[in-house]
DNA sequence: CTCCTGTCAC
DNA sequence: GTGACGGGAG
């Protein structure tokens, strides 16, 4: 879990893929967001003029109009509509949004400029000492604590109380008494729980892996407490394999958001993280597949927060079809009281 | 009240 | 697909 992949990898991937939208005519200047800006740019933020605003809904009522065939699905009259009503360009019926890698470059400014929870992660701390099988165990472990818990500061202390106590490995793990394993890991979420499949993965590692981690995928998801978000984790963490986009509650709720993920022959959202892994992988290009997560993991705990999101603050919030559209609180609306009856 | 870098059993 | 696992913060 480390930082550096997000810095280390390339803001923009060649395209791949066709992309076939409206906006694949040249937009007016003043919206040109530059590409291929280099990291070390201080360039203002890209919020959009509302003159420009403006004029790109004018230009979607009049490709709206036109007969072209490669865009038909423009007319299906809910697209149609939504693109008039809210200015949001949207994707395709085979899901490669348009302006994607302009949304992936806000975000990475946004993030660059607003320092995220995720962002304190010491990454690998203490760990660096340790050899490379005891190092993969480790991220193994960091990767099961860290799920459904807040702030990577309580999973590091954790870990580093694991690794202070020396059971930071298959053998040590496995003869430790559960108990001691809970009272360890204890700020963690689920720790009763996550105590015992620590156990059960220790000894399952020393029994068929010679005390290292399972290398592929399959194996690993085969492990006690660990499905798919982990997994992909702990293939880029710890064997710096990317066998797929690792897909946790933020990347599921803003790919949500930004109509990135659509399932299969319709036009709604993913309902899980597995669909939106699926979905994402379909048109991201695999150069963005590591860096996907913390970028957005970082901005859905700062500003695309589950409850309220921050959309005034977000600058790529043009391109985002739910921009302003959860302003209430879903509790004020249709929910009983039953507490004041009493 | 919901949410947290989810997973499992039912 | 739904609830449980956990406790704390917003």
């Amino acid at each position: 879990m480390s930082l550096s992949l997000l810095k280390h990898t390339p803001f923009f991937s060649s395209f791949p893929f066709p992309i076939r939208f409206i906006s694949s005519k040249p937009m007016p200047k003043e919206s040109n967001i530059p590409l291929l800006q280099k990291s070390g740019s201080e360039v203002d933020g890209i919020v959009p003029k509302k003159r420009v605003r403006k004029r790109r809904v004018e230009m979607i009522a009049k490709e709206v109009k036109t007969e072209s065939p490669d865009e038909k699905f423009l007319r299906h009259p809910e697209i149609e509509d939504f693109a008039k009503k809210s200015d949001h360009i949207y994707s395709q019926s085979i899901q490669s949004p348009s302006n994607w890698e302009r949304v992936i470059e806000g975000i990475r400014r946004m993030r660059s400029s607003e320092h995220a929870p995720v962002d304190s992660i010491d990454p690998d701390e203490g760990m660096n000492s340790l050899q490379p099988k005891e190092r993969r165990f480790a991220e193994l472990v960091g990767s099961l604590l860290s799920s459904q818990t807040k702030g990577h500061v309580t999973h590091g202390k954790s870990t580093q109380r694991l690794l202070e106590n020396g059971l930071l490995s298959a053998e040590t793990m496995d003869k430790a008494d559960e108990a001691t394993i809970k009272s360890l890991i204890y700020p963690v979420g689920f720790y009763t729980r996550k105590a015992r499949q620590l156990k059960q993965v220790a000894k399952i590692c020393l029994s068929k892996y010679d005390g290292d981690i399972p290398s592929t995928l399959d194996d690993l998801l085969l492990l006690p407490g660990v499905g798919p978000k982990i997994a992909h984790l702990v293939m880029i963490m710890a064997w710096n394999k990317v066998e797929g986009i690792c897909v946790d509650t933020h990347v599921h709720r803003v790919s949500n958001r930004l109509g990135w993920v659509l399932r299969p022959g319709t036009k709604q959202g993913t309902r899980s993280p597995e669909e939106t892994r699926v979905s994402l992988q379909q048109w991201l290009p695999k150069e963005e597949w590591v860096s996907i997560n913390l970028l957005l993991v970082g901005f859905g705990q700062t500003i695309c927060t589950p409850l309220r999101p921050r959309c005034a603050k977000c600058t790529v919030s043009e391109f985002c079809p739910s921009a302003f559209t959860e302003i209430s609180s879903p509790a004020s609306t249709s929910r009983i009281r039953p507490k004041k009856k009493v």
